[in-house]
DNA sequence: CACCATGCTACAATATTTGTAGCATGGTTA
DNA sequence: TAACCATGCTACAAATATTGTAGCATGGTG
């Protein structure tokens, strides 16, 4: 799988609009729990494994990769963390975080009726 | 690939907390295309297919059932479009539009140099 | 030098996604 | 009413992506 750099052709459209490289990227398996998960501080590389649970090394290396291509990851001595980029991209995120609860909840309701 | 119940286990998560179901959700291949192209209004089957420009009709079919499972996107007679909890979502990462913009502009600058 | 922990690769097994073909249904139109 | 559509969707094999386990290489530490 190529790296979903925008202005190229990527997953969804031809001409590479970078929402849909984004999206693209997004869309990949375990980028945006990655995401998520580096947001609580810099991790190495043995423990986001750990934040995500289940994810096998050889995916992860890889979105690690790209994401640090497309800048939203970089490392520095603690280990990989958000690029100030990637802050600002999870701060768009975030709201899903309370989101998602309420969202849990409704699904809920709706199933006992 | 079972539906990432909020409250059963998904991928990333035992416990099944409610974003990671959501992050497993968006995480799939085209969910996130699937709900960005709908907000530009409801759509038959085979538009949507179009708007997607390049997904399969087997893949299509299944994350329209997964949504529609977890009360994303709903069908009417104009066809399938965005439920009020789907344009909730939408609402708030619609702005991933605007900042792909800008962070596809910093890509490019930064390959210059 | 032995002993760790860490980052990461190898690689086969498994699961997902694609692409193409086409069936079944429900209108139109002749 | 019968020949046409277009539509929603399924079948299924080929192509790709992901997992899981094992383990190598490197860089500390005792």
């Amino acid at each position: 799988m190529t790296v979903p750099l925008p202005g190229s052709q990527v997953r969804g459209s031809q001409t590479g609009k970078p929402i849909m490289a984004l999206l693209d990227l997004l869309g990949r398996t375990w980028a945006l729990g990655i995401i998520w998960n580096l947001h609580s501080g810099p991790a190495t590389f043995r423990e986001l494994q750990q934040r995500c649970e289940k994810i096998s090394p050889t995916l992860l290396n890889t979105r690690l990769k790209e994401l640090k291509t497309l800048a939203l990851i970089e490392t520095k001595h603690a280990g990989y963390q958000l690029s100030p980029q990637g802050i600002d991209l999870f701060e768009i995120i975030s709201p899903l975080g309370r989101w998602s609860s309420q969202w849990a909840q409704a699904l809920k309701e709706e199933s006992k009726s």
